[in-house]
DNA sequence: TTGATAGGCAAGCAATCACTTGCCTATAGT
DNA sequence: ACTATAGGCAAGTGATTGCTTGCCTATCAA
């Protein structure tokens, strides 16, 4: 789970996902180059590769291979209980 | 903002979190001992007192100052925004 | 005033991280 | 078969990070 929080560490795997949320199923060329066009991300493929590697091992992201294809998908369930962590933990003491 | 992020990619600091959590106003001293009795987190008083600075730096943390003792608080304000900024994105494009 | 307690400052070190470089595999088009 | 495209693997590098070490300041109690 601290996988997660790592991931998100990076700005420019935030932008990755901020990518990915606009717009699925996108292969690591298509995301490199809206990176540098929308976003003034100037990382080299392998860059973004190895960011994606990363976010798919924290469950953030899903990929589906087709052909000489790979495409990837954001997955916000992992995200969904992180800032519950501590907000919940305080509501639970003082209910 | 991404502070925040960055503070919570240390698996010490969400300790630190966790405890304050479960009771506020404490000082250095009292976080230190309760990380190493119920987390078997072994970090020194510099450590923590480093991982603090950073936890205020991202305003995860407040402190207030009593003569020598300096007491620390969790905000989870900005906790509030983090999950919702990538599934709210999708959530507007398919409403 | 003296000693103990709570905390701060800053230099240094080892591990991790983001990124590059170079080469390799696999699929698709001609 | 040959070439181009999409992606993968792995070693190396420079910067960042978490932590230690040593010393210093401030507050309180005797």
């Amino acid at each position: 789970m601290g996988d997660v929080f790592k991931a998100l560490a990076d700005p420019t795997r935030r932008h990755i996902l901020d990518e990915l949320a606009e717009r699925d199923d996108q292969t690591l060329f298509e995301i490199c180059v809206r990176l540098t066009t929308k976003y003034q991300v100037t990382s080299s493929r392998q860059a973004v590769s190895q960011h994606l590697e990363l976010l798919e091992a924290a469950g953030l992201v899903r990929t589906r291979r087709e052909g000489r294809y790979k495409f990837h998908t954001i997955d916000t369930r992992p995200l969904a209980q992180i800032a519950e962590r501590w907000i919940r933990t305080k509501s639970q003491e003082n209910p």
